[in-house]
DNA sequence: AAATTACGTCAATAGTACTGACATAATTCC
DNA sequence: GGAATTATGTCAGTACTATTGACGTAATTT
């Protein structure tokens, strides 16, 4: 089984490493970071049969209320067929309500309803524990520089998508905080 | 279409906040830079007809080479239905070979060929170009207070993972493996 | 010799995503 | 007013990643 036999290259048993100067320490934490962040939503969300996409649409269905289809569709950046089925089962289930466009009736806004705000607030709780405990754990006062140095990771064509969040956040609109 | 008809939830239009102080900025931001980050070596993938998985596979492989199937599955936490059909395209393509483990002949031991090594290091360098952006862009000399918030983020009981890796990372192994 | 371990494989299924095509209603353009 | 465009919804077909459960084989341990 293990055949190797002819046209196999050589194993190479030295570990890659920091190479051309490639940063492999912050990708691997990226990737566990990342990994067990949305491990814990997703417990809660097997409960309802849901699944990561069901978390996506309502997270910014109830960050940016009244946001149409096309606008959640540009925000997530996935396909209508993609976002169909989540959405739909979000509006059966009574997490999520349509509303016609006051100037274009053509155009449904989303927003939350009471059920779909508890939801959502459910599974961001874990995750801001995580955040929380993390800045303490790492004896980061400066919360600012996670957060800038998160902004700068979004490609920078679509850092609007971020700043067009409620308040307080980022630090770059100027309200109050 | 719009049914609403009577059963269903009111609309809330208030944007969700930091409402029991939970924290939408992180959680947002931890998105998109996840989402953006990933990007960057999709595009290489696309052109191997390979997926994240595989790029996961790789990459773990060339930072710990000799990695046997059941530390591998370990770390990537799945299952082995979901490595195998991944782990077989790696090494029908001659970018990772097999070696019977000296100790345990049960044993495969994971090694990267030339070719694999190449292709690691070519998903990894526009990550790693992007994290030096973002560190230059958000002024972060202090790049130990990022490393340290996102190991913060991963589980604890998980954390010894990401030790067991090569060197010169996050300071703590004493010695190779 | 029996039990366990490491690995591979098969079958069946699910969730999330994709492309492309088409339909409908509403708005805008000429 | 009629034509083009836009916003949304939906259908068909496909792909990738993942799941659980079962079974087989070889090697090691008890």
């Amino acid at each position: 089984m293990i055949d190797k036999s002819q046209s196999a290259g050589k194993p190479i048993k030295t570990a890659i490493s920091d190479e051309d100067g490639i940063d492999f320490a912050i990708i691997e934490l990226f990737f566990f970071a990342y990994r067990d962040f949305t491990s814990d939503p997703d417990q809660i969300l097997a409960d309802y049969g849901f699944g990561r996409a069901h978390h996506r649409v309502l997270h910014f269905v109830n960050r940016r209320p009244g946001l149409t289809v096309a606008e959640l569709l540009d925000v997530l950046k996935i396909t209508k067929q993609s976002l169909a089925r989540v959405l739909k089962q979000l509006i059966d289930t009574d997490h999520i309500v349509q509303v016609q466009g006051p100037r274009d009736r053509r155009q449904r806004e989303l927003y939350p309803t009471a059920k779909g705000r508890a939801l959502a607030l459910a599974l961001a709780r874990p995750q801001s524990r995580r955040i929380r405990a993390a800045l303490e754990d790492s004896g980061t006062t400066e919360r600012v520089t996670i957060e800038r140095f998160l902004e700068a990771m979004v490609n920078p064509e679509l850092r609007a998508q971020i700043d067009i969040v409620p308040a307080q956040t980022s630090g770059k609109n100027h309200g109050d905080h």
